[in-house]
RNA sequence: GGUCGGGUGGCGGAGUGGCUACGCAGAGGUCUGCAAAACCUCGUACACCGGUUCAAUUCCGGUCCCGACCUCCA
């Protein structure tokens, strides 16, 4: 069985097959550091590092490139709010950030590019369309002409009439063209800035994808990916710059987008004040909770965030925990489990595997522990010891003082007196014990 | 208006031209001093209308809803 991607290139779902036969790049759009993450960036994180586990399973080298955007007009608006310095902000949100997806189990990527120390690739790119005759320069700023792009909007499978009828924002009387968009623009004095050709000045948003991409990953690469919403303007036009700046080539083979978050059915903005950030949960569930949620629906769906989808999801870990108990991962994945994944990262499906291995495990097959175990593993969960996942301390408990109240029940049983037990069982669920009587002895774990 | 995706049982969520997805919740039971966990059993589904077919939730056409994108939002 062999990964087969939705490609949004083409519409379908396609074997994957790299451009060279053990090697893979892939890039990823990164955050820009503006303000917390929030689990729709969270998503794109988790299941991209899903697909680079995947990738590394089956393939000897794989490049994984996720840029951090550290200079965009919403950090100099936030840094102005916050009254902030630029880079104290972004060095500061890039921090909470990498902390945030490390409790989410996703690995770092293998280079993570910064816009703000690539301003030099992306003068020479945009230099080179200036030379190719796809961009201009009009007043400070350097522009990308659409219609000497012959394939712009292919991805987005857009007409540029079509692009034009809705939009939103009044065309800048300097562009040749209403689509044409900006590759740089002159800065303020108060505002970052580099020199360039063209003055000072600092990159527009799309420019560093395809400078960083081509920097890392050459002019073609395998995977190109992100949210559904970069399908247009972002992705297209990354396309748009990079093909045109290498004669032509394509830029990514297969382009992957995962779908958007709703919270209890509503879209997650700011103006509706829904945000959900991954620093709001950390504290209420455990960050392989959270990202086994995020992997609840197939990544190409929709995914509707409630409390009860995370409950949900952490009934399924205590199942697997229980199950999986502390069982040395099996030397290889199971491969209905891998299969699934293989198929377009079908997450409910490998699941439902798990949950298959996790009956036989409980029934007392031991190689079933250990096959769900590592297919587990390989999904990026279910990587702790289970006495470490039931017997996180709760706030104000200590072990000992458990173990304390278990011994004294114990005595009470023994002696039959069962409404003191019972009277301890209570104290204990309380603050959030509960206690498992079996025949080798009472064992206990939180119980949230 | 254009482009794209979706409507599955109480809920979440896969998939398939005929055979139980899976999980959660619910009901009953086994076990247990009581519980928990585990196990067994049970129920309810494929938006609507046509068509193709021996057979459609699955294919085709239409209708109705919902969502995303349409110049910088993952």
């Amino acid at each position: 069985m062999a990964l087969t991607l939705y490609n949004s290139l083409s519409h379908a779902k396609e074997p994957f097959r790299p451009l060279r036969p053990d090697a893979v790049g892939m890039y990823a759009c990164g955050p820009t550091v503006w303000d917390f993450a929030h689990i729709g960036n969270a998503r794109m994180v988790v299941v991209f590092d899903l697909l680079y586990r995947l990738l590394r399973h089956s393939f000897r080298t794989v490049t994984y490139v996720r840029n951090i955007t550290d200079v965009d007009d919403k950090i100099i608006d936030a840094a102005r709010r916050n009254g902030e310095a630029i880079d104290a902000l972004t060095k500061r949100t890039a921090d909470a950030f990498h902390a945030h997806m490390a409790a989410l189990g996703a690995l770092p990527p293998t280079i993570e590019p910064r816009a703000t120390e690539h301003i030099g690739e992306m003068v020479a790119m945009i230099q080179a369309l200036i030379a190719k005759g796809h961009a201009y320069e009009a007043q400070g700023h350097v522009l990308f002409a659409v219609q000497t792009d012959t394939h712009y909007g292919h991805l987005s499978r857009q007409t540029q009439e079509g692009i034009l009828e809705g939009a939103r924002v009044e065309v800048a009387p300097y562009k040749r063209d209403p689509a044409d968009f900006v590759l740089w623009k002159p800065s303020t004095g108060d505002q970052p800035g580099w020199d360039s050709p063209w003055g000072r000045g600092r990159p527009g948003w799309h420019i560093e994808c395809s400078a960083m991409a081509e920097r890392y990953l050459g002019e073609t690469f395998d995977i190109h990916g992100g949210g559904r919403d970069l399908i247009f303007p972002h992705h297209e036009n990354e396309i748009a710059q990079s093909s045109c700046a290498h004669g032509g080539k394509p830029l990514a083979r297969t382009w992957v987008h995962n779908g958007f978050i709703t919270v209890r059915g509503e879209k997650m903005a700011k103006s509706v004040g829904n945000i959900v950030t991954v620093n709001d949960l950390l504290p209420r569930y455990d960050g392989e909770t959270i990202r086994l949620t995020l992997l609840s629906a197939q990544y190409r769906q929709g995914l509707d965030w409630t409390d009860d989808a995370v409950e949900q999801a952490k009934k399924s870990l205590d199942r697997w925990y229980r199950a999986a108990g502390n069982a040395r991962p099996a030397a290889t994945v199971d491969a209905t489990f891998l299969a699934a994944l293989e198929d377009d990262l079908n997450t409910p499906e490998a699941f439902a595997r798990l949950h298959g291995l996790a009956d036989a495990a409980l029934a007392g097959d031991a190689s079933a522990a250990a096959s769900l175990k590592a297919s587990a593993n390989l999904m990026g969960v279910l990587d702790k010891d289970a006495d470490a996942w039931f017997r996180a301390v709760p706030v104000g408990t200590g072990k000992d003082q458990i173990e304390g109240l278990i011994a004294e029940r114990t005595a009470a049983k023994k002696s039959k007196n069962f409404a003191e037990a019972d009277r301890i069982r209570k104290l204990l669920l309380d603050q959030g014990i509960v206690l498992e009587d079996a025949a080798n002895g009472t064992t206990w774990r939180r119980s949230s």
